[in-house]
DNA sequence: TATTGTTATACTCTATAACTATA
DNA sequence: TATAGTTATAGAGTATAACAATA
């Protein structure tokens, strides 16, 4: 009982009537915001294969060398096992190094390998191009308008 | 080379001296608001066991009876793979019915099955408190503000 | 006993290739 | 040939339980 599409353009044909008020929850709002902000970044660090999470990762170690992998683990409220691997790869592609602390036999301190240090530089190029994009497409004014309502100095809401 | 942490409460011990600038990417604190916003729904929709996207789709779906999976696919910028495995999700829980289109065998039109329609009833409860819980923890400016910068009917920065 | 790291495991979500059956 | 749906699969991210080594 649906009448056939005509002349829609394939990313629009059949636009459902009614988003249920979906469209009015902020959670989805920020999700799909997110979603397009996220493919801007995996397009711009594609060659360099790092996601997201593994971005944060080396930027916080190349800002903090010999941190541990716990204060990371709080830093990016990520659960610990979590953490873990996802430096397990960092080092298996040679970018991290664990070491043992002298003064605690239990922790483990990461730092940037050599090969680490120059990729980091390759890093820096393409994310400020995906940030020069991102602020290109949003328009100066939202994204500044974003950027307020997101800073880390106000209370987090948890 | 760390010296202990002495009387620091155990969610803010040792935090990392530096973001290395992280904090200033508005993916990251976007990722970290989203964060803190799904907690909050999955604590609110824990009872029920819906996640964010099996909500989106049962949303749809009541305010679009007779729907196609692909329309849902468009509206919620979901791969067709994707969605077709959660609606088959929601199909055996007994929520959702799927039945062939009469005037095009290919399609799968969707509805809600009767315990999905008592359901939803549920589901707006616990969906009203989670957003009331929000807007008090952000604060009505912040709420509103994020709102307004969010909003669907501005051009999608895609 | 508490902390640090680790292994194993499960679930959600995103993404692509390849296939079917219909149109 | 194109579209709607589907299967299989891979990867990222999140979460918990359980354990070892060390403090």
């Amino acid at each position: 009982m649906r009448k056939p599409a005509k002349t829609a353009s394939p990313a629009t044909a059949n636009p459902l009537p009614d988003m249920g008020g979906l469209d009015a929850a902020l959670g989805f709002r920020l999700r799909m915001l997110e979603q397009t902000i996220m493919r801007s970044f995996a397009r711009h660090m594609e060659p360099l294969e790092i996601s997201p999470t593994l971005y944060s990762i080396l930027v916080l170690i190349a800002a903090n060398r010999d941190c541990r992998q716990s204060d990371l683990s709080q830093a990016l409220d990520m659960h610990p096992p979590n953490l873990v691997e996802r430096v397990g790869l960092l080092v298996q592609r040679g970018l991290v190094a664990r070491k043992r602390d002298a003064s605690d036999g239990r922790a483990q301190m990461l730092d940037l390998s050599e090969a680490g240090r120059a990729f980091m530089e390759k890093l820096r190029i393409a994310h400020d191009a995906h940030i020069a994009d991102l602020r290109d497409r949003f328009g100066a004014e939202r994204y500044d308008g974003l950027m307020a309502l997101t800073a880390p100095s106000l209370p987090p809401p948890c």
